[in-house]
DNA sequence: TCGATCGTTGCAAGCGCTTGCCGTGGCGGT
DNA sequence: ACCGCCACGGCAAGCGCTTGCAACGATCGA
């Protein structure tokens, strides 16, 4: 033994900082074979108690951990997951990956994060694939793709999830869109607004997502189920952001046929661009217009927006553990469960909404 | 040839979706050695240009590309990032790592994304330190490390880098907190506001974040430099929320002594809840109280809030930038060089701040 | 003309781990 | 007291790549 660790230390002697022990180090101490170490750290059943017990003392004395690049190159699997997502600044995002970090620590993976943040990026990670035999599954957020992608993406042979957006034949978790904004909607009409308009997203940009018509698609149904018409020039686009939603709700205020008494914003943070076009409009909210969104972004509650709440977080740890599971059970990912999990959305009453005022 | 195709057919015969090649299919393809292939594919000197664009050809009729797990086995190297902070959903932390990726990915890199959300997870993260071996060098952002902490990651011999929070010896990117503070509070007094007060946070408390300290000291500096006393109970925690900011702010407006006419807010988030205070309690900003904050939050155009802009994405870019010069020139991961960077952070002129009264 | 030199390429030894297979010793059954 | 069985643990073959070294023919100078 003294042996042993004498010439450890020799081999050590003048080395860079970091003496990364190595299987063999460990087997030597523990007096074993490093296949006995490989079993007795997996909690293999084929080691006896004592020796597993010699085993991890060595190894926690010798602070050994085992090259995720060493095994993973013998099993094939790295223990990382990769995150793809269209942009990392935005809130949904940073709570999408938040969530997916924390389901995927839990189970001991690794995030590997993929922002695909313009065209160039994006056709440079389908083109290249850069995930290729670096990750063990991939999860789209928020990323609507085209049939080519989802066939790059598919030939991976990897367990594959998406969040927010569907995907066909893909394990995937969101909201339902249309009823969410229904949820909203109706609650303005509750409220006795009759003129009610839309502020949402591209319907046919380059990048087509769903969200937002199928919110659009929730607003003029509950409108229609209410016997009220969608305002001439109601729907308009604020792109999602604030300062498009600002620009959007201007431009609502000066609508021919008078300006709406209550607002839809597909997300709360063009609902706070909405607030602040009122605001600089010498308007008041709600008094003079009520504002709803969707999403309840953290500072929805300091805005005192009212909202329909979905959970982010949950929809992408939800995903995560998804393809945990895929990974754990060895699914096959060639026939892939195309199993969609739709999670709840609720209204959030709070000030930015109120009744109408009887005209 | 037609030997080798039918070989390689054959042995995926069956197999799952991706028939991922490896580096002796394409020496096959090509007619050459694997060696020649590893050599060519990574444009080293010594291999013909006739040779090195056959083998590019097999490569690309294959798809190949060189598994990451078995050449970081043999080079050390994963081209792979560690990026470790305390939270995801906050706008800083996700503007960070959007920087981050950005430089990284540009130079070929992975980000591994590490959210020490709580006390457990940190102490887990430091006892096991599972960066080891899956990434190249570590980036800390916006966490402050005890001495024990540092050595650990020390430890790893990587370089090693930090966002926003100084540690000593190490590579760091930020801004000049105190100066930052200072400019924001010069704002205030210059338009004649003489009872300014300080929203900060956690002075002592177990984490020890050094920026609001290094806030609070440059509020107390310009005040001093003014001539005007800090108003007794006018340092109030906000916590670095909006929450926080909104409790904190509710505080000062009944403070013995009479309300601020002017407040300043070590960070947006805070801002953004101290204008909900105000307007909670029926006071108008600027008006009765004028706002200002530090960071310029993607929303503090959106609420008018005045503020003090630091180059969030930018300073995380430039670590990784440092990270990725260090990998590719092979610095002494021993001797770092204790290069600190200092951003520039400018004041914002908005609308939440006003002239003071005439009292 | 012949050896020295150089540019190209192949050989083979690993990198640190996992795993199928086999040897061994202790145990129970008869 | 003997045999067979089983639990335990060692052996060794890779996983897919990089790289020092050696081999090779071609080129060059003398």
């Amino acid at each position: 033994m003294s042996d042993a660790e004498a010439q450890v230390d020799v081999s050590r002697a003048g080395q860079g900082p970091a003496p990364r022990a190595s299987i063999v180090d460990v087997a030597q101490r523990a007096g074993v074979s490093v296949a006995t170490v490989s079993r007795a750290l997996r909690d293999m059943p084929n080691v006896s108690k004592a020796t597993r017990d010699r085993v991890l003392k060595a190894a926690a004395e010798l602070q050994y951990t085992a090259s995720p690049l060493a095994s993973g190159l013998v099993t094939g699997r790295v223990r990382a997951v990769g995150v793809v997502l269209p942009y990392a600044g935005r809130w949904f995002f940073a709570e999408a990956v938040r969530g997916i970090e924390e389901a995927l620590r839990g189970a001991g993976y690794d995030l590997v994060l993929h922002v695909l943040a313009d065209a160039r990026r994006r056709s440079e990670f389908f083109s290249s694939l850069p995930v290729r035999r670096r990750v063990d599954a991939v999860i789209v957020v928020a990323l609507p793709l085209d049939d080519r992608e989802i066939d790059l993406l598919r030939s991976l042979g990897l367990p594959l999830a998406v969040v927010a957006e569907p995907m066909p034949g893909v394990h995937g978790d969101r909201i339902d869109n249309v009823e969410a904004a229904r949820l909203a909607v109706q609650h303005l009409v509750n409220l006795g607004h009759r003129r009610v308009a839309c502020i949402g997203g591209d319907l046919a940009g380059p990048e087509r997502f769903s969200v937002p018509g199928l919110r659009a698609e929730g607003y003029r149904a509950a409108m229609a189920e209410a016997g009220l018409p969608v305002p001439e020039g109601g729907m308009v686009n604020g792109r999602y952001t604030a300062e498009g939603g600002e620009l959007a709700m201007s431009g609502l205020l000066s609508l021919p046929g008078g300006r709406p008494t209550a607002v839809f914003c597909q997300s709360d943070e063009m609902a706070f661009g909405a607030l602040r076009a009122l605001r600089r409009s010498g308007l008041r909210c709600p008094d003079d217009v009520s504002i709803i969104g969707v999403d309840d972004h953290e500072l929805a509650q300091i805005f005192d927006v009212t909202t329909v709440a979905q959970p982010v977080t949950e929809q992408a740890a939800s995903a995560a553990r998804w393809v945990v599971r895929a990974l754990v059970e060895g699914l096959d990912a060639h026939l892939p469960v195309d199993e969609v999990v739709i999670h709840p959305a609720r209204l959030v009453l709070r000030g930015s909404t109120a009744p109408a005022l009887r005209s």
